[in-house]
Parts: structure tokens; sequence; C-alpha cells
DNA sequence: TCTGGGGTCCTAGGACCC
DNA sequence: TCTGGGGTCCTAGGACCC
């Protein structure tokens, strides 16, 4: 039986716009500002999209409206519409702030057969919450969120067990979990355009094509042969933060206070979950948009925001020594993998890079990481900017709020 | 007119070990 | 037809997702 669930809300920042301001409904809006952050049906029907910069919207769409976001609001329906799903089973797999999968197998003896569950979530969300939301039902996940996505906007595709492959085989690959602009113009290089074309190669010649592990991925879900589990709850591998900073010289004027920007954000985050991770790893974009890594992999764990910070800084030079001829970056990033939990009481001990010798400021981590506690402890009373280093500043720079980015945090 | 921010997973080559 | 082999960790880059 088909008892997977796809729930997707539509476009859901812009339409959560348009519930709190009435004026706003029926008309082409975007979230944002300088680069656009969600957009409207009405404004996506102009060529409007997400990540859009802001005046080659205002370009394609010249009644374009645009709003600064309610941010608390997205988490409270997010939270609150994803819960609705939560009222009839508790196997729901939340993917993003308006996205889930949920399994029904277990309570349709309680609420009747899927499609009337989900005919019955999509009207409380409607009235309850005033939001569109579409859905999707099938025997997978995959087929389920394809099945959502055909039946956006605002509606309910149930896929039937017994006619799955003449619904998967007709759509365009693109529609396919795993298929991006790369995928798909190398399967177009070959003729292949459709799920069901895609169906008819050999999973050898995908894997070929592809690489062994999309190649065979593909070749299971063209067939609807990839029977992944509901997965309730999984810790996050990594966490990081980046920075947009326009077009600045690659000296330390610039990047040092921008990394530890960066690095603060992180290690708040990681403490407050316990959390702290072996790997740091650097992203550096040029002028061009090319964009180089540097990352070591730490003897111990760290989540001490000075650490982390100067960990970063050596990376980027390293990463600026290597590029000698760029003069001018335009992004900066910190991501912290092999995260680990951190005992109670941690003793951070830094411990270098790899085999260098150790770096001023080894013997003071535990220190250090006190002061971060502090730090935070008076963050968590009187808010981020009662203490530490210029959020303010990065805030008034033009990039994105503080608010927006937590929204796409996972937790960890 | 040049494209934000937070994530996941895969690949390939090299080091190193047994 | 084919020169030893396999496993694990690390690093850099890339594709993709929301």
């Amino acid at each position: 039986m088909a008892t997977i669930l796809h729930a997707d809300l539509d476009a859901f920042y812009a339409s959560v716009e348009q519930l709190l301001d009435p004026s706003l409904r029926d008309k082409p809006i975007a979230v944002g500002g300088g680069v656009v952050l969600a957009a409207s049906y009405e404004a996506k029907a102009f060529g409007v999209y997400g990540g859009m910069p802001g005046r080659r919207a205002r370009e394609l769409c010249p009644g374009l409206v645009f709003v600064s976001g309610h941010f608390d609001e997205y988490q409270r329906l997010g939270d609150a519409a994803i819960g609705v799903l939560g009222d009839y089973t508790p196997l729901v797999e939340r993917i993003s702030i308006d996205e889930a999968f949920a399994d029904v197998a277990g309570c349709t003896h309680l609420f009747g057969p899927p499609d009337e569950i989900a005919r019955t979530i999509r009207c409380r969300v409607r009235e309850e919450l005033g939001l569109p939301i579409s859905l999707g039902v099938a025997r997978t996940k995959h087929l389920a969120k394809i099945a959502s996505q055909v039946a956006k906007p605002d509606g309910l595709v149930v896929v039937d067990p017994n006619s799955e492959l003449d619904f998967l085989h007709g759509l365009p690959v693109e529609l396919m979990w795993g298929v991006g602009p790369v995928t798909k113009a190398r399967l177009a290089e070959k003729g292949v355009t459709t799920i069901g074309q895609l169906a008819e190669t050999s999973a050898r010649s995908l894997e070929r094509l592809l690489g062994r592990a999309v190649g065979g991925k593909l070749a299971a879900l063209a067939w609807n042969r990839d029977p992944r589990p509901i997965t309730t709850r999984r810790r996050a591998r990594s966490a990081g933060a980046q920075s947009a900073i326009g077009r600045k010289p690659a000296t330390s004027f610039v990047y040092r206070p921008t990394l530890r920007h960066l690095a603060d954000r992180i290690g708040g985050r990681l403490r407050a979950k316990d959390r702290c991770g072996r790997t740091v790893t650097v992203r550096v974009r040029f002028a061009d948009l090319r964009a180089v890594t540097r990352s070591v992999t730490l003897p111990a764990p760290i989540s001490a925001t000075a650490i982390l910070a100067e960990v970063a800084e050596e990376l980027v030079c390293t990463a600026l020594r290597d590029h000698p001829a760029e003069e001018t970056i335009s992004l900066l990033a910190i991501s912290v993998s092999q995260l680990e939990t951190q005992a109670d009481l941690q003793l951070e001990l830094p411990l270098g890079l790899a085999d260098e010798k150790r770096r001023p400021g080894a013997g003071r981590g535990a220190a250090r990481w006190m002061a971060d506690r502090a730090v935070d402890a008076i963050r968590n009373r009187f808010g981020r900017e009662a203490v530490g280093y210029g959020s303010v500043v990065f805030n008034a720079s033009g990039s994105v709020p503080d608010d927006f980015r937590e929204l796409a945090e996972k937790d960890l």
C-alpha cells in the first residue's frame, strides 16, 4: 500500500508574508532586498527565484514588491504545519523548515486510508494556519516527493502502486532527487531527458557516465526500487558559516575580522549543544567566483572561538599563498566536521596544525573555552549583541540577517 | 548583470599500515 | 592482456539539496 506522504509548503516564506499582509495577496512579491530569499508564485511567473540578485529581479518583474522577512513567523508556522503531520503518526522525517515525509502505515485503522489522511492534512493546514501545502502519496519516499512536486501548487497527487512506472516514466529527469543542472546536461547529451528513457539505459552505462554512486542510485530510482525508510532524527555531521563580502582585497584586514565573526557563530552553536569537531575547512572564493578549499584535521576536537578563528586564518593564508595572483576575494566560509559530543568538562588542548610546532596560545585552551562559555552565558541573558565582536557591523553591510541564517541551521 | 547561506554525499589521489 | 593487495584516514574538489 502507498503509505508514504511528502508534504511541502508552497513558496513558503512568500506565502507567510501574503498571509500576514492581505494586501500582498495575488501580487508578485519577494522576501529580501539585495538578494531574493524567496519569491511568490506570481513573481516566479516572471522568472524570479531564490538567490537571484534583487536588481535582476526588479528588471524581470517591474511590479515586484520587496518585503523584509518575518523570520520568527516562518519558524512558528513551519513547525505548526509539520506538527499537523505529527498528529497522525510519530514517523515524521523533517527535511527542512517547510518540508517533511511521514509514514502513515500504522495509523490507517484510526484515520482512514492514506489519501484521506492527506486530504485532511491539506484542509487543516489551510484552515488552521492559512497556508497552501502540496502533498504526494506513494509507496516510496522518492516517488512521494516527486508526486508532491507534480501536485504543486496547492495540490495532492496519489500514486497508485499498480501504475507507479506509468506515472514516473513520463516525467522529466530533473524531477528526480539527485539530478541537478550538470547531471541533466550529461544525460541530455546521451539523448536521455525523461525518467522512462533513463530507466531503459543500463545501470552500467549510467555508472560510466555519472559515477558509480549517482549512476547506480538513478538506475534504482528510475524503477522505483529504493525503499529507504523514514528516519526521524539524524544529528548534523558538520556546522559551518559563510559570508559573501562583495569584492574586497585579500588582506588580513579584510579576512581576519570576517573569520572571527564566522568562528564566533559556529563556536557558539557548537558549545550550545556540547559539541566540538576535529576537522576545520575554509573556503575562499575569488572575484571571478572560482573557489578553493583548505582543510586540516586536528589531533583533538575544538569548539573555542579563538582557536577556531586561528586555525581558519592559517588555512586561508595557505590558500592565498597557493594563489598569489588573486588579489580580490568575494566570500569566506568556515566549516567544522568530524563532530563529537563533548565531555561535560572539556579541557580543550590547542595542539596546533598537524606536526607543526605548537603555536602561540598553546596551553591557554581551557582558559579560552571558559571565556567563551562566559560570553555564551551573557548572550543567553542579554542577547547576542550584548557582548562580543562586531555582529552589528556585519549586519549593516547588507548581508543576510542572522535571523534568516538561523532558519537554515540544522540541529546539532 | 555577474549568484545568499546552511547543509549532505561522493570521488580521486596520496600517505600509511599490515 | 595486465606489473602485489587491501583497508583506513586525510585532503581537495564537485554536485546537489532546501
